[in-house]
This record gives structure tokens, sequence and C-alpha cells, in this order.
RNA sequence: GCGGAUGUGGUGAAAUUGGUAUACACGCCAGACUUAGGAUCUGGUGCUUUACGGCGUGGAGGUUCGAGUCCUCUCAUCCGCACCA
């Protein structure tokens, strides 16, 4: 019979749901494994990225359980989110049933494949008691303080229909639709995860090399943590006056309090109180009004594009060491969310401010020596008062303190991370469980009116918010005072519900109905052991999940610091050199590689074709060359005549029988590296195949039987359906309960060949006992490299154990 | 501009971490079997040279008996951040 995939698969893929085989034991006493690829958005069909981020995954959850870990290996779907509201406004379909029909399409698609999934685990993060979980995380962290409801400026998506956080705004655009963002001032929801910001930062020293560096550098980046001097400068008596009185002072902040004496002036942003005041007040002349009103309708990018601008706004402030009076700008490079909108320039060591000073022909006063200007280096400082010739580095803390006791300011430290905006304008979400009432103010629901879960019959239009426009959904009674109240009609950032589904999988579902997150079963499976997906995600969701895991432990749900142990990030999937894609028309689909070649084949093809790191070109004729390599093994079972692994008399082979045993050893030696270590499966799939190529040379029956017990032991994790079949026939699955032990005998060879280099350059080589003497390896090395002495004299001689000779010659005098 | 990564045959990629560069696979070439093959099997395949040989891991130097691997400089490509004071 020959091999026929679609049987197979389908025969085992029964039995494996049958034999409920991959279940974690619900005890909690092994040692366990928890292997996790990030979930999918339920978008309607499996694509080949997810091929490959699920193979990744399998492959190690299978190693694991081979090796007798308990493993967990969970999937669910991160099934909120917009598309389903765009199918519902372009098809007509609703959200919910789209969405679970998609998921129970990509279910059997993910079967198909044969990985090895939890299934009592599975859920979607729609399911009603996801979200009434979530809700009460979501209260509870309003209790703390930990989330907030404010009015400012946010990012709008007009596409969208809703507003996004800073980390889903890439260059300007919206992360999803790519539509260009704009600003917008309204009321939200945020978590405060700046007040998480330190210790996000000191934890990634945990995952130094077991996270890519690359995501571990874009964290701290994005977190940006600096530390400086944060004072005000009083405003004088005349610009208090102009100001009527509203204003005495505006806080600054600086990296660079070492330069305090080269202050010329100061900025502000265009939406500081002060500079709305002004313009609200009409105290300046109504073109540079309205001017600064264009600037505070531009995002940070437009800004950016255009070049410095600024205005001088006719006040001055007095200098808290000098006693100085300073001009008071506004510009448009000050960003209102850092640093209190306001900063000090010092045009003479900072570029930026040098440049607009050089623009606006504003004072430049040197206080470091060094070179040209603008000088950002290090020196020492001049025309600072008491500071004169101290180094600029160490002043910088002696001015702190300064500022310090004369109760001027103080050491501060700032982060380029802004709280995490939750709210969102749309219908298909976790409702944010909050009541307006007029009496009360905001209030949240009662814990035990939990799930708020969405309305079924709701116009998806396309036009504002669908809850928004519900004639009576939003309508209820505070739970507080009981009074007639108004439901919170914003639903909750999708990332959130991705914050913690780590923790809802390691939670026995039997107790999900009583429990979002079992705190023993929590601290059992928790941290993941390798987290597998795509590096899309390197600061959105993994920095989110960070942080939530944190605040819930702080909320004494688990006691996990971090939630995923190791992080691979996989590569894309490229076809003709591009991302594979709809628009592109460069898909493969995953269905149609199965139906033609089998999981299997697709399976050992993703693992093969590059490192799960790495991008991975599509290659038609090199998945045919997958399959060829699948059907020979399957061919070769009619070789086996043993069923169990033999004892082989090592000294009685012949030398192709020996390199042949060498081979498979030396595959199963690269196993143990590859899963625990390298993840490099392309090259244990190559060992592999030179294993079964050297099998082919040879006939010995015994070296047969055992070669393929061991390649189907190591290539069960990939490829599972053909080497469970060929194992149950051959062996009766034996030889994938555990770990085979290692035969160092079969590395001992009958002779070694011993490369002979001359001056460092390969001239020819030899065949030496492994016995062989130093020099007894000499004579013959000479001997063979005669030819290359001749006339020359030999000043040094090397000799590498089992590699090679090394003859160091120059001509005789 | 700042930060990170990657450069090896026609292609995807290996290289026991300083020791025979190009394993494995795709493609290509030749042959066998075949009515036929886009099936299967066997052999060959870095570049260059008639040959001996020479050259060869983006480029230029360096360390070393020996460098794809270590050091310095440089070029290219990709990714991230982008006036964060």
């Amino acid at each position: 019979m020959s091999y026929s995939p679609s049987e197979i698969e389908k025969k085992w893929q029964a039995v494996w749901e049958e034999e409920r085989a991959y279940e974690p034991d619900e005890g909690l006493e092994r040692e366990k494994k928890y292997i996790l690829s990030m979930f999918p958005f339920p978008s309607g069909r499996l694509h080949m990225g997810h091929v490959r981020n699920y193979a990744i995954g399998d492959a190690l959850a299978r190693y694991y359980r081979k090796q007798n870990f308990n493993v967990l290996h969970p999937i669910g779907w991160d099934a909120f989110g917009m598309p389903a509201e765009n199918a519902a406004i372009k098809h007509g379909r609703h959200p919910k049933e789209w969405t679970y029909s998609n998921i129970d399409y990509m279910r059997q698609e993910l079967s198909s494949l044969g990985f090895s999934f939890s299934k009592t685990r599975e859920f979607a993060t729609c399911d009603p008691l996801y979200t009434k979980w979530e809700q009460e995380f979501i209260i509870k962290m309003f209790q703390q303080k930990l989330l907030y409801r404010e009015s400012t400026t946010v990012n709008w998506c007009q596409e969208c229909h809703t507003v996004l956080a800073n980390e889903q705004v890439e260059e300007g655009c919206c992360w999803r639709c790519d539509n260009e963002v704009q600003l917008k001032e309204m009321p939200g929801y945020y978590l405060d995860i700046i007040k998480y910001a330190d210790e996000l930062l000191a934890d990634l020293d945990q995952l130094e090399d077991k996270w890519p560096s690359q995501v571990l550098t874009m964290q701290k980046n994005w977190i940006g943590k600096s530390q400086g001097l944060e004072f005000s400068f009083e405003l004088t008596d005349a610009s208090k006056k102009k100001l009527g009185g509203n204003f005495e002072r505006f806080q600054v902040f600086t990296t660079r309090p070492d330069t305090i004496y080269g202050v010329t002036y100061s900025a502000l942003a265009p939406e500081h109180p002060i500079t709305k005041y002004l313009i609200e007040n009409n105290l300046m002349d109504s073109q540079t009004t309205q001017r600064i009103v264009d600037i505070s309708n531009m995002t940070e990018i437009e800004r950016a594009k255009e070049g410095k601008e600024g205005y001088d706004l006719g006040i001055e402030v007095i200098h808290p060491l000098t006693g100085e009076h300073t001009p008071v700008w506004t510009a448009n490079f000050v960003l209102a969310s850092y640093g209190g909108g306001a900063v000090m320039a010092v045009p003479a060591h900072d570029e930026r401010d040098f440049e607009f000073a050089s623009q606006y022909n504003l004072p430049i006063k040197r206080v470091i020596s060094g070179g040209e200007l603008p000088y950002t280096d290090e020196g020492l400082l001049q025309n600072s008062d008491i500071f004169t010739n101290e180094q600029n580095r160490s002043a910088k803390a002696s001015i702190i303190k300064l500022f310090e006791e004369k109760n001027l300011g103080q050491g501060t430290t700032n982060f380029k991370l802004r709280n995490w905006g939750v709210s969102r304008q749309r219908y298909w979400g976790a409702p944010i469980p909050f009541v307006h009432c007029k009496k009360c103010g905001l209030v949240p629901e009662k814990i035990e009116n939990l799930p708020i879960a969405l309305p079924d019959d709701v116009a998806i239009t396309g036009e504002g918010n669908p809850l928004e426009n519900h004639p009576t959904w939003k309508n209820c009674s505070c739970p507080q005072c009981g009074a007639d109240a108004i439901r919170e009609t914003d639903t909750l950032d999708t990332f959130v519900q991705s914050s913690w589904y780590q923790l809802r999988y390691a939670t026995n579902p039997q107790k999900w109905n009583t429990e979002g997150i079992n705190k023993e079963e929590a601290d059992y499976w928790l941290g993941v052991d390798q987290y597998i997906g795509g590096i899309e995600h390197a600061i959105l969701h993994l920095l989110y999940a960070r942080f939530f895991t944190k605040v819930l432990r702080d909320l004494d749900y688990c006691s996990v610091d971090e939630p995923f142990e190791r992080l691979l990030t996989q590569g894309m999937v490229l076809k003709n050199g591009a991302k594979m894609s709809k628009s592109k028309g460069n898909t493969v689909d995953p269905d149609q590689l199965i139906a033609e070649y089998g999981a299997d084949t697709a399976r050992l093809f993703v693992l093969f074709a590059a490192p799960p790191q790495k991008e991975l070109e599509w290659n038609d004729s090199a998945v045919e060359g997958a399959f060829r390599f699948l059907k020979k093994l399957y061919d070769r079972k009619d070789k086996v005549s043993h069923s169990s692994l033999p004892s082989i008399d090592q000294s009685s082979l012949g030398s192709k029988s020996k390199e042949a045993r060498a081979k498979v050893y030396e595959a199963l030696k690269k196993s143990t590296d590859v899963y625990t270590k390298t993840f490099a499966f392309n090259t244990l799939i190559a060992a592999c195949m030179e294993a079964l190529n050297a099998l082919d040379k040879q006939e010995d029956k015994a070296v047969w039987s055992e070669g393929l017990y061991i390649i189907l032991h190591l290539l069960e994790p990939i490829a599972p359906h053909i080497t469970t079949e060929l194992s149950q026939e051959l062996f009766q699955r034996a030889n994938l309960k555990e770990s085979i032990v290692m035969q160092e005998e079969v590395f001992v060879q009958d002779s070694i060949t011993l490369a002979i280099t001359i001056n460092g350059k390969k001239r020819t080589q030899v065949e030496v006992s492994p016995t062989a003497s130093k020099e007894e390896i000499l004579v013959v090395a000479k001997e063979a490299g005669a030819k290359w002495l001749e006339g020359m004299d030999i000043i040094k001689e090397i000799v590498v154990p089992n590699k090679l000779v090394n003859l160091v010659v120059k001509p005789s005098a």
C-alpha cells in the first residue's frame, strides 16, 4: 500500500480525539510545560502564517508530552473587534453569527492539521462568560484607582469610528486600517500603565536571553524612562497681570539640569493652558492666534513635517537661579503630552533649541566648554555661577540637589509611555461595566449583575456607536442609589481580552463558571514556557499582557510577575518576496495544500524551509520535495523486521551500516538542542533526511529497524500522522512514548579522515586509525603532503584531533 | 538622525561555536526505466582555467598556524523609534 495522507490523517485525528490525548492532567503534580501560540482572530479562514505559528507550537507541545511533562497547549479565539462589524455593514451578517461561524470553520481547519490542542479549554473572548470576569477585573482596577475616566485629546480613526491607544497608532496612522489618525477631545477610560512603568522596565532584565533582544529593546524604548529635574518658572509681575492673575508659574521638565544657566527662553506647547488662555482672551494678534489654533489641530506627525515654528507669547519668566527675565514662546515641536507641555530652552546645548533660536534670533548662551555649538557632549561648565569649572555630568546631581534644598524643584522620572486608553466607541467588544448617574456620577456595575452583555438587536450601519443608538439598552438604574441612569456605551479595546487569556486557559474549565482565574492553577501553569507569535505584537499585546499580569497579581488573582517566560517571534510567510495577502493575490490556501499533499507535508515544509525566526519564502516545488521525503519514509517500512528497538553488535557491522547508525544517532543527539533551545527544526529534519539516505545505502535489517524506530520518534512532533501510523504498524507506538537512550559507541569509527592542510590551505586528506598517536599522524601527513613540502622547511606542526593536520612551511634557505 | 537585525551557490539554507565552506532540499544537466512523463531511480552540479592551479561567505584591513565565525572601518538591505527636552 502506498502513502495515502488523507486516510492516515483522518484516522489518527479521530483516534486522538477519542483518546482525549491532548488534555493536561487535572492534578498539578507532574512537572509542567505551558506551550502557547498566539490565538487567532476568527477572520474566516486560516492563512499560512497561522499554519507556521501552530506548527511550531505543536512540535514543542508534542515533544514535551513525549518527555513526560504535563503539557498545556490550548487554543481559543480573539473574537471581538472591528472586522466583525465591518462584515455586518458589508454583508448584513450579525457580528455574533459571523464570528461563531468563522470559529466553527477554522476549528475544523486546525484539527485537519492535526494540532494537539486541548479541546476542553477552548473559548472565544466574546463568550459572555469571558466578558463577565473581564468586567470584574475592570471594576476592581477602578476601585484600586488603576482605571479612570477623563476627557482629553485622543487619537481618532474616522474609518473605524473609534479612539485608538498610543500603541495602536503607527506613523500617524491606524494600525488596523492605515487611515490617518485625527486628534479629538473626548472622554474615555484609561488604565494607569504608567504606574507600572518602572516594573515593566526593570523586569525586562528577567527576560534577557529568553526573549528576542529586538523585542526587549523596542519595549525599553517605548517605555522611554528618563530622569531629570522638574521645576517651575515663575512669571514676572507684568506677565501675571497680563494673564489676569490666573497663572503664577508653569512647570518644566529637563534631563539636562547641568545646562540650567544656559536658558535663554522657554517654550510652551500650543495646547498648554497658558497658550490657550492667551488665545481665548485675544491677547495676541489675530493672525498669530489663528496660526497657533491651526497648529493645535495638527497631529504630531504633521507638525514634524512642517519644520519648526513658534511665536513669542509676550510674557516673561524669572530664572529660578539667576533671577534673569527670559521670554516665553509657544512652539510646534513642544509636545503637550510629555513633561507638562513646557520646556526650558538651552540653544547652546540642544539641537532643537539651537535651530529654533537661530531661526527666530533668540539669544544663545554657552555654559559648557567644548566644540562647536550646539554642543551636546560632555565638558566643563562655564558661566554657571558656583558650578563653573565642574564637570557637567557631576553637576547634574549637584544642581538637582540645590533645587531641592531651596525648594525650587526636585529630581524626577518621566516616561514616554502614555496611559492605555481602553475605550472604543464600537459595538463588538466587551461593554465597559459602568453607569452614569446624575446623582452619584460614575458608578461601577454591581459584581452580581455581571456580565453586562451586549444586546443582540442592534442596527450596525457604520454610522456612530450602535450601543449609543440602541433605543433601550443604555437605560438602567444606578447600582448605588437606584435612580434612573445611563449605561456606558463604550466597549473595551480588544487588547484587553488578549491581556489575560493565558491565565484563563490555566484555569480548569470546570471552574470557569465560578472563577475568572484560579490562583493555584495559574501559579502552577504560568509563566508560559514558550510563547510563539508574530513580532508585530512586540509592544502592543506583549506590553499590555505583561502589565495586566502584574495588575492581576496585585489584585491577588495569581502570583506571577511575567506571563511569558520565553518568546519566539516567527518570521512572516512570503511568496514572490512579498507578504502573502489577498490584495497581492499571492496567497496559498492551507485547505488546498492539505487536500493535495496532506497535513504532514504542510507541517514538514513550513518547518523545513527556514528556521522559525526567519522569513519563509514559499516554494511549491520544495513542498513537493517535502512530500517526496514522507513518501520515501513510508515506503521504507518494509525494511523493518524487528517489532521493538533491536540491540545491535556494533563490531559486526559493515562500514555503511556503521555510517547509517552514526547518522541516526547524530539526528537523535541534535534533537534535544533543537526542541529545547534553537528551534532549528530545519536542521533536525535535514539530519533525519541524511539518516534515511544513509540507511538506504546499507542492508542490515537491525540497523534499518533501529533507524526507523528513532527517525519516527524524532519526526512525530513535526509530522505526527504518518509517524504515528508507521509506529503503530511497526512498533505498536512504543517508540513514541519516551526518550531514547543515546548509544555513544556508534560514533566510534574504524578510521578517521584527517584533512592535510599546508599553511592553512587544504591539500589532501588521509585515513588514520582513531588510536593513532600524534607522531604517527604526522608521519602519514608528511607522506601524503610530500608534493607540497618539496623545497620547504616545516616550521610548525599542528594536529587537531579528529579534524586535520596543519603544516606551516616556508621555502628552505 | 537614533536603535536593532541580516548579508554564504541559480534558489531556500547548513557549518559541532576558531579547524576540510556550501550539509539537507529546491532548481538545473546527463543517464536508466518507460507508449508517454511535469512519475520513479542513478549520477553530476560554487566560480574560473585546456590543464597544473587560482579564486571564493557584501567590501577593505587586522589578529591567528588556521577566520563565514573574533576585532576595526565600510557598503547594502530590512525592521523599529522618530523633535519625549
